[in-house]
RNA sequence: GGGGAGGUACCAAAGUGGUUAAAUGGAGCGGACUGUAGAUCCGUUGGCUGAACGCCUUCGAAGGUUCGAACCCUUCCCUCCCCA
């Protein structure tokens, strides 16, 4: 493969290359002496359950293997006890040691989906943070100024707002610098927010002698409310350990407007075809809901397989499109006890469901049309049902329920 | 070390003795519409009691004043700003 195309493959779907040059120079002494370059990305171990997000980063990881490159999947178990300030408005909570270990755990059994394992070094910072000295804390530290931690947009807006920096937060990109002398990155990939600390790497490096790394930002990628970036903890986010179903469901519910950013970051779909359906959703000879369908069927096929994908197509036509019952559907067995003559009353039912916690949401959402027991609207929060075999229970848009009785 | 400002629900932000479970906006949830998209409209967002505007818990924490406290007082915790 001659360094063109390697370069054409780094760069699809990249937000900036520092510097393209450096790279390319890279490239060319790693063909000459035959050695790999070494290729690092941190994780946070705060969100063990991965997500289309981070598989945006993952899969440039991947495609530095299949180009013969070394892979440091990095795990910031000692930096994620402070918690990375980037594009954060308020001090993270700091994790313990015990949670950051069960989460870095959670992590490596699903980066496989995508990461050869063969071909992927996982390592953990504190294996090298945690032993520094003062002192050598105290030499990275002189490198930076306040000043210039403080032209950080995040750092900057807190400061101006009022809002607490910890110092400790002000370690935070130094640490991850530091991390790239203990690894002799080549190039770091990260988040277009991650830019400051990626670049503080370089500085770091040079300090410690090294040949400073090349740093290969991505965008991010907005979560299913298509606004925010996809993050757990605002419940926007398609994972990739979930159900064909539920990822092909979420899929179909992201905004039209950002289909185009998914084929480009998430999918296997070359870019020239990518540019085809460009083309036709902007001529209007394609329908936005049939791209929408394909993409959410490529999604599914690269974690579950083809006729998985088919499937949750399937499933979705019927539930949305004709209105009919999923065909696997959440199963609730009452008990005899749970019955009066045959009889329960609906809001304990809901509850029993599990699908809400408390009876006032229970009653609310009765009230505002939101159950339907056989396809019927039920609002009449007294009813008590008769209940029958096989009955079904829907609350709200998502929960189907079948009833049975022991 | 001195002086000042402030901590209200998921977030932002009103409220400074009773009519405040707490205005308003964002976000969420439900409904209508639809392509589980977008836009729009309506409703709703502490809990319990088979529901009556009845009870319980909630305005940083703990006490106190009062018939009555998010609101007044005391102590404590936390944050920010200015000065040193």
């Amino acid at each position: 493969m001659d360094i063109k195309e390697e370069l054409k493959i780094i760069k699809r779907g990249t937000e900036e290359i520092i510097s393209e040059e450096e790279l390319i120079k890279k490239i060319e002494k790693s063909r000459k002496e035959k050695r790999p370059l070494r290729v690092k990305q941190g994780f946070d171990p705060n969100a063990p359950d991965i997500h289309l997000g981070h598989t945006v980063g993952l899969r440039k990881m991947r495609q530095f293997q299949d180009l013969g490159h070394d892979i440091y999947f990095l795990i910031g178990d000692f930096t994620g006890m402070i918690g990375d300030p980037s594009g954060k408005s308020a001090t993270r909570k700091q994790l313990t040691e015990e949670e950051v270990k069960k989460n870095a755990e959670t992590y490596k059994q699903q980066v496989f989906k995508i990461l050869n394992p063969e071909k992927t070094k996982v390592v953990f910072n504190s294996h090298w943070l945690g032993k520094l000295s003062f002192s050598e804390v105290l030499k990275v530290c002189s490198k930076y100024t306040v000043a210039r931690m403080l032209e950080r947009d995040d750092f900057s807006t807190r400061y101006k707002e009022g809002k607490p920096i910890g110092i400790h937060e002000f370690m935070y990109p130094l640490m991850q610098g530091y991390d790239s002398v203990a690894i002799q990155a080549d190039i770091e990939l990260g988040g277009t927010d991650q830019k400051f600390n990626l670049l503080v790497g370089r500085d770091i490096q040079r300090e410690f002698n090294q040949e400073p790394q090349i740093i290969i930002t991505l965008p991010l990628l907005e979560g299913t409310d298509g606004v925010e970036k996809m993050s757990k903890s605002l419940n926007n986010y398609i994972g990739i350990d979930e159900s064909p179903q539920e990822i092909y469901g979420k899929v179909m519910s992201v905004p039209d407007n950002l289909m185009i950013r998914y084929f480009e970051l998430v999918t296997d779909v070359s870019s020239d075809e990518i540019d085809k359906i460009k083309i036709g959703l902007e001529s209007n000879d394609l329908h936005p809901r049939d791209v929408k369908k394909r993409l959410a069927r490529e999604i599914v096929k690269l974690y579950h397989g083809q006729s998985a994908a088919i499937i949750s197509e399937e499933e979705f036509e019927k539930v949305f499109k004709d209105k009919l019952y999923p065909e696997e559907i959440k199963k609730i067995i009452l008990k005899k006890d749970d019955l009066k003559e045959g009889k329960i009353w609906l809001i304990k039912l809901i509850i029993l469901s599990g699908i809400v916690d408390s009876k006032s949401e229970a009653r609310r959402l009765v009230e505002q049309g939101g159950v339907r027991i056989n396809g019927e609207k039920i609002s009449d929060p007294h009813l008590d049902l008769t209940v029958e075999e096989g009955m079904i229970l829907k609350i709200g848009k998502l929960n189907f329920i079948k009833l049975f009785i022991k």
